[in-house]
DNA sequence: TTGAAAGCGTTACCAT
DNA sequence: ATGGTAACGCTTTCAA
């Protein structure tokens, strides 16, 4: 590889002089400047990243750790701190951590090998254990640069952060379900042992109890947020025949798991029985499926954080600054059900 | 940041030591050892990558530029190469070229200043010209590390790649139609500028032409892949009037901007059109919409690209190696047409 | 306006 | 088995 000091040669030049013109920095003459810029581009020269930031003491890279990239909230979330990364010259490192601690742990210890000027966090699912989240705490503390959490918090953060109206958003999805006139409202729930799948629980409860409509537990599926168990909670569901009028799923994956089951037993949505969901499928919309939905700019969650964590880095004693998406009610049909029969 | 030689003192011993123990190299004391080590754990001491790097004039980075990771197929892609990457210790820088080559320019540009290891390309769209063409392979060949293209390839390339069996899938989704007995079929191809796309539009005109099955150009749609533009064509062609018997769609954003046109038309796949398409929707799959198409595994695509990166690495020498993906057919009843009164 | 030299945090080679 | 030191490719400070 060519370095500065085979420009400084070739161009007849010190090596300072080339750094001044690489970092635009200092005097250097108009014609040694052009001389110096004319060796580089004939060489194709990139100065070291390594170099430079062991100069420098600093880096522009900034560490991304996503709990699951299959699940297209987080690739639009991904879309959208790229954007923004984009435009401000930054490297980007990207983790996937499948949901799993273990993972987490080690992508965070790479990241800190990579001195990264800041990171973007959305916490592996199971922070159920204490030391767990003890752990977490303790290697974000050493990493030396400031992180955004997004979509899940973690308990007593001092970081900044992109979140969600959990509870709201579950609240109004159940009031439209209520407010259709359903008796019996299930949930598939999420993974409880997450404060988001919690919020989003009581959003339910607390509409179901403001307007006096009767609980089942019998009808409170538990779900983890992932496509397979919903499907199965939902097949036992149809097949046990004691189906409530409406559901309420309270993501994504929920919501196509739930769909899948209800196709297979030749429910309909809106029809046979009433569904609303937490979170868009961005292929459901294209399709033009009629499945409705609270949901959320999840690209804009994406730049967000991103400038949160630039601000972050401009200024890193400012206050902790929270961002709360607010929901967007997108009703399709399914939130109906016009077959009274079942 | 703690560093190695705050370690070393703590320890009291060398900066040499704690290095050797570091990479595990050479003689060193089990009892210093365990010291240095306990040293390290007590501080979380993780070394600076970036020094690492300029001393051993190496990094463990793999570079990935992807067109456009709104499309499920790059993000399947992707999550195959992540795969290979954690199982190897490797560092991930991620780069999106939203289909555009001056992004790509630059992204080439900051992975050869990170000098990667090695890089995984999808080149972007807009390669129609050819000094955009020779611009990629100049800046690849400065890159210094080996590359592996994944779907899309360049013109006399040197480099590996993952590919896809782009005319043989196409022939074979038209034959499929064609022994349905459908009489007219037209196709939505993709952007004929891309290779891809033309050996998918000539695996058509193949069969087509085995089968004496006449084509007509009014049924070939020229689209771009993007959902957009299908949509819009799809639009027009059944707002038109002459609609064919069948359509073969040329990807998987080609296909939703088609289905959403037809469900807008009311029109319904297998019974009043037929329909197939290249690459499996993963949402249409889960809720069992009955597209039907011909496919691949595309994170397997994403696997393979990594582990040829890989042994590229090991044996920079050894000869260019092409992986085709072979196709599978997956019927679901769209390409059917029952209604014969349309 | 330019150059020399120290320093960034590692590794690797050579002594001891 | 351990330590000293040069080197990696840059930036930055100081001197000229």
């Amino acid at each position: 590889m060519i370095t500065i000091k085979d420009i400084a040669r070739i161009a007849g030049v010190s090596k300072s002089t080339v750094s001044r013109v690489l970092t635009d920095s200092g005097y250097v003459n108009e014609d040694t400047k052009r001389k110096i810029e004319d060796v580089m581009k004939e060489y194709g020269y990139q100065p070291s990243a390594s170099a430079r930031n062991l100069s420098k003491r600093e880096t522009r890279t900034i560490g991304v750790i996503v709990p699951e990239i299959g699940n297209s909230f987080f690739s639009e979330v991904l879309s959208g701190i790229t954007e923004i990364v984009d435009r401000n010259d930054l490297t980007l490192i990207y983790c996937n951590t499948d949901n799993n601690a273990l993972k987490e742990e080690k992508a965070l210890k790479m990241l800190a090998g990579q001195r990264v000027r800041g990171m973007i966090l959305t916490p592996a699912i199971d922070y159920s254990e204490p030391n767990v989240v003890k752990k977490l705490r303790e290697l974000l503390n050493k990493l030396n640069a400031p992180v955004v959490f997004v979509d899940r918090d973690m308990e007593n953060s001092k970081w900044d952060g992109v979140f969600y109206e959990n509870f709201q958003s579950a609240y109004c999805a159940t009031e439209v379900l209520i407010k259709e006139g359903h008796q019996t409202i299930g949930i598939i729930t999420g993974d409880l042992n997450l404060k988001i799948a919690r919020d989003r629980f009581k959003g339910y409860c607390q509409a179901m109890e403001d307007y006096h409509i009767p609980v089942y537990d019998k009808h409170i599926y538990h779900g983890d947020f992932q496509t397979n168990t919903a499907y199965k909670l939902s097949k036992q569901m149809f097949e046990s025949g004691d189906i409530p009028d409406a559901i309420f799923t309270c993501n994504n994956l929920t919501s196509l798991g739930f769909i899948k089951a209800a196709r297979e037993n030749k429910i309909k949505l809106g029809r046979d029985i009433a569904a609303i969901g937490i979170d868009h499928v961005e292929v459901l919309d294209i399709i033009d499926y009629n499945f409705s939905c609270v949901t959320r700019d999840a690209v804009e969650m994406g730049r967000k954080a991103m400038n949160l964590l630039l601000d972050r880095i401009e200024n890193p004693t400012k206050e902790r600054t929270i961002s709360v998406m607010p929901y967007r009610l997108v009703l399709k049909g399914s939130e109906k059900k016009v077959n009274k029969a079942i």
